[in-house]
DNA sequence: GCAACATTTAGAATAATTCTAAATATCGAC
DNA sequence: GTCGATATTTAGAATTATTCTAAATGTTGC
């Protein structure tokens, strides 16, 4: 409909704006390839690798370069926009919520979920040692998602 | 002294039992190459790499291969005897203490620091939503250490 | 439009990790 | 203790993830 599509318009309107200004404040300019790749993480929110946000944004841009995908991931990390996450041996993966949360990793499945921190929650309080400064917060939540928990598990063995 | 020494013998000798049940437990066999790079954890806390790992370990064991030392490390980290630890962009890193803890990370010196959990502060009672399983919890605190946070910071300006 | 500078691009280079195949070591059965 | 089965170590090749390079292109302010 047309009135969607006007207020679809408005809205990038104002998701562009905030991307540029956050952009701007460490120096880097609005390009359509980061405003793509940038695009591409709010899609889906599976904490993709640089790989697959380069295959996924080759679909609306095919000449967009894997040099630049892993530049644009840098650029949005340095202003903000995005936040990176590791996974144990595994490629650097990309999150583009920047609310205060946490991550929960699925043993069986892999599955990434965002966990919310409920605003009733008391602060998680961990008392650093006298001297330490901290600025920021990382909880990585390791267990069985609902989907995988239902399953029978099977325990595996050790085995090489 | 002849009484320290014993001492410490018996110590390792202590050690080494437990070391030898914990990857037995998961079917791996107790090896000279396993032991000695469990030491080298065990020796300098700093959360070496593999690499600096294999430095290391050629010290007291010069014909050890690299591939040894992933080998060694992956079996660790299988028998729940070190922990195996990610920080943003540089190669993992491994860390020997597996008590409950969590983790400094300098962002000025780029030093490591475990933080004890203080056992009468109240658990991080981080609430999952319905259906998910945690079974381990991982925090990453990022900041500054108390020798970088005496220094006058030059806020550094972003720069490609 | 021009000069200065940022960005993109393809591809090369580097770094981290895994794989392979042969040699060696260990374990349990006899 | 010898034998066969299996695990481990080793060197080096292969793969994967990331960074670097240099040339082309785009943007900005004058």
């Amino acid at each position: 409909m047309h009135h969607d599509m006007k207020s679809a318009k408005q809205k990038n309107a104002v998701l562009d704006h905030d991307v540029v200004e956050k952009l701007a404040a460490r120096g880097f300019r609005f390009t359509p390839q980061r405003e793509h790749v940038y695009s591409v993480l709010l899609e889906e929110r599976d904490h993709p690798t640089a790989e697959t946000v380069f295959i996924r944004a080759k679909h609306g841009m095919p000449d967009i370069s894997m040099a630049t995908v892993y530049n644009c991931l840098d650029a949005l990390v340095e202003s903000g926009l995005i936040r990176l996450v590791n996974r144990d041996r595994e490629a650097t993966r990309y999150c583009p919520n920047m609310h205060e949360h946490h991550h929960f990793y699925c043993d069986e499945c892999g599955g990434a979920f965002d966990i919310d921190i409920q605003p009733e929650a008391p602060k998680p309080s961990v008392p650093v040692p006298r001297g330490f400064q901290p600025s920021r917060y990382e909880v990585i939540i390791h267990g069985t998602c609902p989907k995988c928990g239902t399953k029978v598990g099977v325990p595996r063995l050790a085995r090489h």
